[in-house]
RNA sequence: GGUGGGUUCGUAUAACGGUUAGUACUCAAGAUUCUCAAUCUUGCAAUAGGAGUUCGAUUCUCCUACCCACUACCA
């Protein structure tokens, strides 16, 4: 690269299905470091394979790209995919079934200049061929050997391929890889790699049958039109490196080839191979940043419906695989900006720990204000049929923050902040509800509503405690059985925490019920 | 099988030839407390193995092992 270009990175997923967290990752990469170098995210949609295509995956991209705070700055116009040049998007359309024009004059360029041909073997010839050599323990390539006993423009007479050409539409380009050539690449992440041409193969670059690219050439071509500097993909690509390094040399368009950098992939929490959705099944957490539903009707847990803030999810995935170099680990999403680099980028698999997700969820949750919470929090209090205000609501999450790791653990954590305890747990009446215990509970009471002291947790706690100790009663045990009476469990809360939240007259009234159900 | 990539506590990672190999999560113990959490303190725990290079290797080279990806008219 001769001359400083503008940066210009690209997110380019195929829309097969629900963006999972690797996916995410990648386009996190991406966009941070289009971010930081002041450059332009852009988003391509890759659907090449209409066999492959799924409604709903490519709005499903969109909207996770746009919950995790991560919206391309090209390509997505109001939610959509850009179907048309614009000033605002002006290398349109952004979706490469639309762009299906452009891509046959490119390869017929290339078979021009001699660096590709047809080729006329059928699939089920090739699949055969296949099957033949895996019998005799082989492996078929179509490679620079076994094309010159092939049917393709490289065996057949003019006439012939003349022929073909215009009667049949089982044909392709393929890439004539040359031979013996030692391909120098380099890596932002990995470093410097060389590979042989002579083990790699000629590549499918154009299919006749649907009229359509494979990804090789849309990938370069749209790379190249699109004017993208940096191509930050995953690691499944490294091996078709040199191939793309061979397609920018033969178009003639290495002084503006963008720089790779090639991301490890995410493993599985345990055991081998990389992260799938059944993991997520089977283990209990989330592959996907939302919820997906699939055509056929199948649910799959998402982050966001599992409870998670999105800046908790990216946080987490941002540090799967890359540090900043120094100790922090909790990183707003510009502080990520700031601070990313690729060279900081680990090369190896990141596993996926889920336990670390929660963490970073709960040190979110501590960051927000108790309003903001509050807010979460309401809608999920009318769920369960609470009409209260947000004034209360925040002063009930003050109380019950530290313990929660997602906004429902509020619920689960404390229901009886915001309701009467309507049955007691079996265990702690039988320990707690003794007469030598609750027999001080009217004398409580009594103390606990003529309370006039400062209207705080410590306030409470200290007037409280006093009277018990004052009166030399057995403070834990009448602790908790008024505990039990308050909140139907001897677990929780303590109690100045509640009586702050519900106020005394609630305090009085769960108190003289607790009598009336559990007795004397 | 072939090609490429990778390998530091259970997990994520730090240490870009010289450290008692650090940090975070998890886990355990203790402190605190009216219970449970939270919090604080402490602890457990790693350089895959083997050869080199070097005064000295987690770090550089090679070999082996293991893991991963790719090996489609899928991306």
């Amino acid at each position: 690269m001769t001359e400083a270009r503008k940066t210009r990175v690209r997110f380019a997923p195929s829309p097969t299905g629900p963006l999972h967290i690797g996916g995410v990752r990648t386009a996190l990469y991406n966009y941070l470091y289009a971010k930081q170098h002041g450059g332009t995210f852009v988003l391509r949609i890759e659907d090449t394979d209409s066999n492959r295509f799924v409604p709903g995956a490519e709005q499903y991209i969109i909207e996770a790209l746009r919950w995790c705070g991560i919206t391309p700055d090209e390509g997505v116009e109001n939610g959509k995919v850009v179907e048309e040049a614009s000033e605002k998007h002006p290398y349109g359309p952004y979706r490469q079934s639309q762009r299906r024009s452009i891509y046959r004059k490119y390869a017929e360029q290339l078979i021009e200049a001699g660096y590709a041909y047809y080729a006329f073997d059928t699939a089920e010839e090739l699949a055969a061929k296949r099957a033949e050599a895996e019998s005799q323990g082989q492996t078929f390539i179509y490679n620079q050997v076994s094309r010159k006993s092939l049917r393709n423009s490289l065996t057949l007479s003019g006439e012939e391929v003349a022929k073909l050409l215009g009667e049949t539409t089982s044909w392709t380009i393929r890439f004539k890889m040359p031979e013996n050539v030692v391909v120098k690449m380099d890596d932002l992440i990995r470093g410097h790699i060389e590979v042989n041409t002579d083990t790699l193969d000629d590549k499918v670059l154009w299919k006749r049958a649907d009229e359509l690219p494979t990804y090789h050439l849309a990938n370069i071509v749209d790379d190249h039109l699109m004017k993208i500097t940096e191509v930050i993909r995953g690691e499944e690509w490294l091996p078709s490196l040199p191939l793309h390094y061979m397609l920018y040399k033969a178009f003639g368009w290495e002084d503006t080839m963008p720089r790779f950098a090639h991301l490890s992939l995410l493993l599985k929490p345990s055991g081998q191979g990389k992260l799938s959705k059944r993991d997520g099944d089977k283990l209990g957490f989330p592959v996907f940043p939302l919820r997906w539903v699939s055509p056929e009707g199948e649910v799959t847990r998402g982050y966001r419906e599992d409870g998670y803030f999105p800046e908790a999810f990216i946080n987490m995935l941002a540090f799967l695989g890359w540090n900043p170099g120094d100790e922090r680990e909790i990183l707003s999403l510009p502080e990520l900006v700031e601070a990313f680099s690729l060279e900081r980028v680990i090369k190896s698999g990141a596993r996926f720990n889920p336990e670390k997700a929660k963490w970073y969820n709960k040190e979110y949750l501590r960051m927000k204000s108790d309003e903001e919470l509050a807010g979460l929090y309401l809608p999920i209090l009318r769920e369960h049929g609470i009409e209260v205000t947000l004034e209360y609501t925040a002063k009930a999450i003050s109380v019950i923050k530290d313990r929660a790791t997602f906004v429902e653990d509020f619920w689960t954590a404390a229901p009886y902040l915001f309701t009467a305890p309507s049955e007691y747990a079996e265990k702690d009446v039988a320990k707690f509800w003794k007469k030598e215990n609750h027999e001080h509970l009217p004398e409580v009471k009594a103390h606990i509503a003529g309370y006039c002291g400062p209207w705080t947790v410590a306030g409470i706690a200290s007037s409280i405690e006093g009277f018990i100790k004052d009166n030399e009663w057995p403070l834990g045990k009448v602790m908790n059985c008024l505990r039990l009476a308050l909140t139907g469990a001897a677990s929780g809360l303590g109690i100045a925490e509640i009586i702050y939240t519900i106020g005394l007259d609630e305090a009085v009234r769960r108190i003289d019920s607790a009598f009336k159900t559990l007795g004397e």
